[in-house]
DNA sequence: CTATGCTGTTACCTTACGGTTACCTCTGTC
DNA sequence: GACAGAGGTAACCGTAAGGTAACAGCATAG
C-alpha cells in the first residue's frame, strides 16, 4: 500500500513516514503544493493525505482540483478545527479529516480504512465478457475453459480488477510487480505480451487494453466502428 | 437512508434526530443496548451510530458482537477521546469514531460517506451537452459515440473540466502540457484543432471555444462575447 | 541430472503522436 | 485598402511508444 503525504512539517512528516512503514504503508512525501502536483503525476495511490496550510498554496484548492481528475480519497490534516473548514474540506471531496495534534496509530488506521474502502467492492468475484475470476481462490476462467497465470501475471491481473473499471498507469505497474528493483521497459512489455496471450486463446475479443502514455485497463472491445 | 442511532443522552438524541431528518437521514432510535439489540434484529441499516457508554452496558462490546454478524458500517460517539478507546473501536470493526462535543453538521457528513461505502465506488463525471467524460475510467462519449484522446488531448480537457466553467487562459494551458519545454505557438494551435476536431465528429454543436486573448473555455453553443 | 516453466533480454516491427510547415480567415488600425 | 496579428485547418513525416516472438539464464521439481 503506497499513500502520497503532503505535509510542510518536516518534523511530523518524518514521523509520520517512520510509523506508517512500521505499518506497511509506503509514503511518497511532499512538502509544497508544487511538489505535491509533480510527484503526484507519476502514479496512482491508495489515499492521499493532506495538509491544509502549505508554504506555497492550500491544500483545499488542491483537494478541489483533483476532486474531478483523481481517484483517490483524501484525508485531510489540520490544525484549524473549525467546522467552516471541515465543511470546506468535505466539500471538496475530503473523505476524512483528522485535526492535529493527533496520534500516529490512529492516522495509520484511518488511512488504512480508506485505502480499503476502493478494494473491498472487489469482494471475491470478477467477471468481465466471458473472463471469470475468483480472486480467493486464485482461478481464473475464460469462456469455461480453465487459465494458468504465472505469479506476475497474477499480480497484474488483480491489480487491474482492483481498479476495474479505471486504467491502471505504468509506473503504480511498474512499482507494484518489482517493487524497488531495476526495471526496464521491457520487462513491462513482455508481462503484458504475456498476460495477453494468456487470457485470449484464440480469437477471443481482447481484454486488456493500452491507452498510450496513461496505462492499461481491463475493458471490453467496443465494436462500434 | 436510515440510520440506528443508540445514545443515552435523550436530549443530544432528539437534536441529532431532528437535525439528520432534515438531511434526509432516517433515524431508528434506542436509548440503551438492550432496546438497539431488539430493534436492529428486524432491520438492515445504512449505518450504525453508537455511544460507548451506555446505561445498562457498553457500546464497544456491541460492536464487537455485531462485527461478524451485521455488516453495517459503524460510527463510534464518546466523550473519550483517549487514544486506547479510539484503538479499541477501530479493533472491533468501527469505521469512524467522533468524540463528543461535535457539530451535527459532522455527524451527518460521516454518516453520508460511511452509507456511501457501501455502494459501489461511482466515478467522476463530467457532462455537457452531449459529451460525457468519466474522469477515472477515462472514457469519453459524445452522443453515443466513444472517442479515443491522445494523451495531450486528454491532459488538456481535464484541465478544460477542472477549471469548468471559466476559462482557461493560453499561459496555464502551456504550462500545463508542456512544463518547462520550449513551446511555440503552432504546438498550441495544432493541439486546439485536433481536439477540436475529436470532440465534434460530424456536424456536432463545437463546445470548445477561444476567447479572444483571454483562453479557451469548454460550454455549449452561446454567441455572447 | 534432465525437464519444465518463469522471467529478463534482445531484435524487429507497426502505429499514431505531435512538432512542423504552409496557407487560410477574420478583425482592427493607420 | 493594406497590413499585422491572432486564431484555425490540413497535410507531412520522424520518431518514440507499444507489440510480438524467440532465446537464454535460472530456478525448481521429479
Amino acid at each position: 500500500m503506497i499513500i502520497l503525504l503532503v505535509e510542510d512539517d518536516t518534523l511530523l512528516a518524518t514521523h509520520s513516514i517512520d510509523f506508517l512503514a512500521k505499518e506497511g504503508i509506503e509514503v511518497d512525501y511532499a512538502s509544497t503544493v508544487r511538489q505535491a502536483k509533480s510527484i503526484s503525476a507519476q502514479q496512482q495511490y491508495d489515499a492521499i493525505v493532506l495538509d491544509i496550510n502549505l508554504p506555497d498554496g492550500d491544500g483545499l484548492n488542491l483537494a478541489q482540483q483533483w476532486q474531478h481528475t483523481r481517484s483517490e480519497p483524501i484525508l485531510f490534516l489540520s490544525a484549524r478545527a473549525a467546522l467552516d473548514d471541515k465543511l470546506k474540506a468535505f466539500s471538496f471531496g475530503a473523505l476524512d479529516y483528522l485535526t492535529k495534534p493527533f496520534a500516529l496509530e490512529e492516522l495509520a488506521i484511518r488511512i488504512k480504512l480508506l485505502a480499503n474502502k476502493n478494494t473491498l467492492k472487489s469482494n471475491k468475484r470478477f467477471a468481465l465478457d466471458s473472463l471469470n475470476v475468483d480472486l480467493n481462490a486464485k482461478i481464473i476462467t475464460r469462456a469455461q475453459r480453465l487459465i494458468v497465470l504465472s505469479p506476475q501475471q497474477w499480480q497484474l491481473l488483480t491489480l487491474l480488477v482492483e481498479h476495474y473499471p479505471n486504467p491502471v498507469d505504468k509506473a503504480t505497474v511498474i512499482n507494484t510487480i518489482w517493487p524497488d528493483q531495476d526495471v526496464n521497459n521491457n520487462m513491462y512489455k513482455s508481462l503484458l505480451t504475456r498476460l495477453r496471450s494468456n487470457l485470449s486463446h484464440e480469437h477471443e475479443t481482447p481484454l486488456l487494453h493500452t491507452l498510450k502514455k496513461q496505462g492499461i485497463v481491463l475493458k471490453m472491445e467496443k465494436t462500434d466502428e
